[in-house]
RNA sequence: GCGGAUGUGGCGUAAUUGGCAGCCGCGCCAGACUUAGGAUCUGGUGCCGAAAGGCGUGGGGGUUCGAGUCCCUUCAUCCGCACCA
């Protein structure tokens, strides 16, 4: 499929992937870089390959940039630059990558001294060294056309070089102009031309010229495989001198070997290094990762077709016959890993003749996140110094937006009237006084555990970061009016290190799992993400109740007349038309994964047989079984109330009666220019004409259109009369 | 920046797929039963307005008898990826 949509893949054999691996590396390698080139170096000295997505900007270079681990940089570096390069190479290897992910709007950077010469302009252009660049994409260096790309910008604007415009109406003052809509500029012969025009004029000039290819630039993401925890299969991989071999097939599968710990070694080995005598042909040592989770869930929708084969993982006749999954939900994160996997596993075993389907799934379904809400307070920092006074989060905000002075502000932070904690001057706490102009705040997250309605639980939280009470004192709290400390609630996604998690296990302690479990279903749509929120539960938990309460007559019935087929009364229209309609709805609903909307339909359903107090076996028996899917503990325990013994999973879906459902008239709205102005019940049968004959001939009618004739009749059979004046 | 999604009452949402916008639930208001209510039940609740009526689905424009839904444009928010040229 990919190759149908214009991309190239490499293929390599299983024994080449093994045997040949450098080989290999260095295929995917060249298919990676894939440069346009500048070709040889004019000068004769040197030629730098970059690679661009944008050829179109190239008469906007103004200066090439190298990465600092270029090989060429201490070639082209002029004596007179040596020591100011060599100073830079050295600060930046020194920068270690958290400082330069941390850090990215420094700027950084040395000219060598060296000059490119531009392949169509035959101008001069300066080379510089940045660790902007990146040594590990494309080749290590770029082009750098400063009016097209921001990070170039922000490099030429810092150090002074020159910036031209390559695309009409881009105002270079003010930043790059990165789009790639409008006109070209400055770039003699496509000047004129659209951007998108200009990319393939440019291209073809390059490739007719011999400068460079174009060619599409793959992205591989990160396939590290091995993981260094125990549990996980085994990789079937031994070394023999250090070199990786692929285990022979007749020893396989290999069987995770006992260890004493499931800890890593000493030495930071993962677990299975841990092994005695664990050795392949008595000899070689295994390789002591294991294989990640998705590893063995990739593919095990197919063992499952087979399970207790002890020949193959699936035969080619239970693979034929069950073929692919009809359905696969997941997360996001299954969307963008686990289902990779799954696909490459599937396309693999077909091309090795093993399965005969090309896509694992019909069907795929992401679910949304249930997402955490994070809490902050603020933090004191004076110049730079955090101070262990932490603020209520409104007294922040009125003196940012000025509605307190700063005195005030400081009179509250200094003031042991309004500080929780300490009673002798807190002031000790601050290094100094302080000014306006060396205050400043840090969010700091606090646990949503203590937290509650925005307000933080102070004492709760100082204790839980100093246990032992002598150091509990070291915390010091700004309260508010109210004497709390207001949170700031941001919504993010729920994570350990967050500290945003909120554990069920209080909801169904206190509702019961299948009042949680309708909740998340009664949130909203599958596909959407949401923060969790409980304030809705209580609507959810007095359903059930009153789900209950419904059987409760109909139990007592049947107790009483001592026979569970004692027949009830038979159900009345309204009561059977009711349950029609929710079978209906229900039924279509499962179908469209529209849970939310289930549990809405079954709450009308409730508070309508409620209003009708209905008791009819008839009809709350089979209500059981549309429920099971939704409340299954609730139902299995009323489903066994009815005297059955079997599971009610096992019970007949019930079948939705067209003829219980069926209105003979219709409450037709009558709008006039589209606004509906009053309802006439009119019998279903009635055609189109007649209709329109007896809506004109309506009293009602005749008011709304103050004596006007009217334009135009729209009739709509069981849906609306719309009147044009 | 690239890719994906979403904008509807105070809140979570619904809308038979172009046909009465706001179903259901939360919250809120009033009432009933109660020593009490974090129990239960009844009624009300989009906004403006005393009412008649008017206005309303992020903003602007368009198609249509009719638009939350279709088209164009714009803004905002969220998610995934990213110093990736």
């Amino acid at each position: 499929m990919l190759e149908e949509i214009g991309y190239r893949l490499i293929r390599f054999t299983n024994d080449e992937t093994i045997n040949k691996t450098d080989w290999v590396c260095e295929e995917i390698k060249s298919a990676l870089n894939a440069p346009l080139s500048f070709g040889e170096g004019s000068g004769g000295e040197a030629s730098i390959e970059v690679f661009t997505t944008r050829p179109d900007t190239l008469f906007g270079i103004t200066f090439l940039t190298l990465a600092p681990e270029h090989e060429l940089v201490s070639k082209i570096t002029t004596e007179e630059n040596k020591q100011q390069v060599e100073a830079y190479l050295n600060y930046a290897k020194n920068r270690s990558e958290r400082e330069r992910q941390a850090d990215v709007k420094k700027i950084t950077g040395q000219f060598t001294g060296a000059y490119a010469i531009h392949p169509f302009t035959g101008k001069q252009i300066p080379i510089w060294v940045g660790d902007y660049v990146l040594a590990g994409y494309g080749t290590g260096a770029v082009m750098a056309v400063p009016g097209g790309d921001q990070r170039d910008w922000s490099f030429a604007k810092h150090f002074g070089l020159p910036i031209i415009p390559v695309i009409e109406g881009s105002d270079i003052d003010k930043e790059a102009n990165e789009s790639k809509e409008g006109k070209m500029i400055n770039s003699d012969f496509l000047n004129g031309l659209q951007v998108k025009e200009a990319i393939k004029k440019i291209i073809a000039e390059i490739e007719k010229r011999g400068l460079g290819k174009g060619k599409i630039n793959y992205r591989l993401r990160d396939a590290a495989f091995g993981r260094q925890r125990y549990w996980g299969e085994p990789i079937p991989i031994y070394y023999k001198d250090g070199i990786p071999y692929g285990v022979d097939e007749k020893d396989l599968p290999i069987v995770l070997p006992e260890v004493d710990k499931f800890l890593p070694t000493e030495d930071g080995e993962p677990p299975l290094a841990r092994a005695k005598d664990w050795k392949y042909k008595g000899q070689y040592d295994y390789e002591s990762t294991t294989m990640p989770g998705w590893a063995g869930s990739s593919w095990y929708f197919l063992r499952y077709m087979d399970p207790h084969n002890d020949k193959e993982f699936v035969s080619k006749a239970a693979a034929d016959y069950w073929k692919d999954v009809d359905f696969y939900l997941g997360g996001s994160e299954h969307a963008t890993g686990h289902l990779l996997y799954v696909r490459f596993w599937t396309k693999f075993l077909k091309d090795r003749g093993f399965i005969s389907i090309e896509e694992p799934a019909k069907k795929l379904v992401n679910q949304g996140m249930i997402q955490g809400v994070s809490r902050f307070i603020c933090q004191l920092v004076i110049s730079g110094v955090y101070h262990q006074i932490f603020l209520s989060v409104d007294i922040v905000n009125s003196y940012l937006h000025k509605e307190i002075s700063f005195d005030s502000l400081k009179e509250k932070i200094v003031n042991p009237t309004t500080i929780k904690g300490w009673t002798i001057l807190p002031i000790i706490f601050l290094a100094k006084d302080f000014t306006e102009e060396e205050m400043s705040f840090s969010m700091q997250r606090v646990p949503v555990d203590f937290v509650d309605n925005a307000n933080l639980d102070y004492e709760k939280w100082n204790k839980s970061r100093w246990p032992q009470d002598s150091q509990a004192e070291f915390y010091r709290f700004v309260l508010n009016e109210k004497g709390d400390i207001v949170t700031l609630a941001e919504v993010e996604k729920m994570s350990k290190s967050k500290y945003n998690v909120v554990n069920p296990d209080e909801l169904v302690e206190k509702y019961g799992a299948d009042t949680l479990r309708m909740y998340e279903m009664f949130l909203g749509p599958l596909e959407q993400s949401k923060p969790w929120n409980t304030n809705g539960i209580t609507g959810v938990s007095g359903f059930l109740k009153k789900f209950w309460r419904l059987y409760e007559p109909c139990f007592a019935a049947i107790k009483d007349s001592d026979n569970f087929l004692y027949p009830l009364p038979e159900a009345s229209k309204a009561e059977l038309k009711v349950l029609h309609k929710t079978i209906k709805k229900i039924t279509d609903d499962i179908e469209k994964l529209s849970f939310n909307t289930c549990v809405s339909t079954f709450m009308i359903c409730v508070n309508e047989l409620t209003d009708l107090k209905c008791n009819k076996r008839e009809i709350l028996e089979p209500l059981v079984v549309l429920i099971a899917p939704l409340a299954p503990h609730i139902a299995e325990e009323l489903w066994n109330k009815f005297g059955h013994t079997e599971s009610v999973t096992f019970a007949k879906w019930p079948e939705y009666k067209e003829e219980h459902t069926v209105e003979n008239s219709f409450s037709y709205p009558v709008s006039f220019n589209g606004k509906t102005r009053f309802f006439h019940e009119l019998d279903s049968v009635l055609s189109k004409e007649d209709v329109e004959k007896e809506v004109m001939a309506l009293e009602q009618t005749q008011k709304y259109l103050e004596g006007k004739q009217p334009k135009k009749v729209i009739v709509v059979h069981k849906k609306i009369v719309n009147i044009v004046v």
